[in-house]
DNA sequence: AGCTGATCGTCAGTGATACTGACCATAAAC
DNA sequence: GTTTATGGTCAGTATCACTGACGATCAGCT
């Protein structure tokens, strides 16, 4: 989908303003991603890996908000990579416990300076207290509450 | 992809919540349009067509930011429902231009209704000022000002 | 007029994404 | 210990938007 669409009547359209803001700064954060050999998508599976207490798979991919179904493809990738490794938790082996390899740590330091410089850079167009107002309403709606 | 994943560590990455702010309003815009038979997606084309000159499927999908390879299927599934009819552009024999039936003007208006007040609804979490900061926001960030 | 190159709509094929439903291994409940 | 539930996996499906190709038509140039 084309994200540079004509401004058109469709400015006052909350579902294509959210879908359009979404699909810019998508474009923007793999295209700095990129060169890391990573996207914005994997990056966040990383940052939730790298939590203090050892997530399962499930787990994970609750606090991403995505199917365990889909978390099997994620860490498949990750795995293949070197960027995490699958143990099976001892205390239920029915759960794969996910860790970040040392490689995966590295990556994920590395992209998130990359993704905080990325966000700043593409909320620069704002004023900076709308750009703080629009995170914490953002915030609001996409977890409601 | 279920978008009532726990808060998390995650209400600080500007794509996640871009993302599940997007999925939650189509939820509820889905719902809310359910009943009339149609959905956000498709009450925006009917929004472009209504423009007072008539649009070839092209300049269509130019403002709705689709691909004119999008745009065909999206009609098809107007013409299916008799809200919209192609016709041949007399000084154009390449070009459909595309114009809302009765019934699509008729549909357009209840929905068009419906969907302010559900927009009303889903910001109605938020103070009046910072959801008038957010639209502006997102209209910058969505259009490239 | 006649030819060349571009444009519009269409379609088939592809890739990405996320789901459902089923399965097996394992654990928990009783 | 048998039943029930849970975690990970996989196959199949649906949606969505794209690319690349095609025929029809138009515009520019000669």
């Amino acid at each position: 989908m084309t994200s540079d669409a004509l401004p058109g009547p469709f400015s006052d359209r909350l579902g294509y303003l959210l879908k359009h803001a979404h699909l810019r700064y998508t474009e923007v954060s793999t295209r700095a991603l990129a060169p890391l050999g990573t996207d914005g998508r994997e990056l966040a599976v990383l940052a939730v890996l790298a939590s203090d207490t050892p997530l399962s798979q499930q787990e994970a991919a609750g606090r991403l908000g995505v199917d365990r179904t889909t978390m099997v493809a994620l860490v498949d990738a990750l795995e293949a990579k070197s960027l995490a490794e699958r143990l099976r938790s001892p205390t239920d082996r029915r759960k794969n416990i996910v860790r970040l390899t040392e490689q995966g740590r590295q990556l994920l330091d590395r992209a998130e300076r990359t993704r905080l410089r990325t966000e700043r850079d593409f909320l620069a167009a704002l004023p900076a207290p709308d750009a703080r107002i629009l995170l914490s309403a953002l915030r609001v709606l996409a977890t409601g509450d």
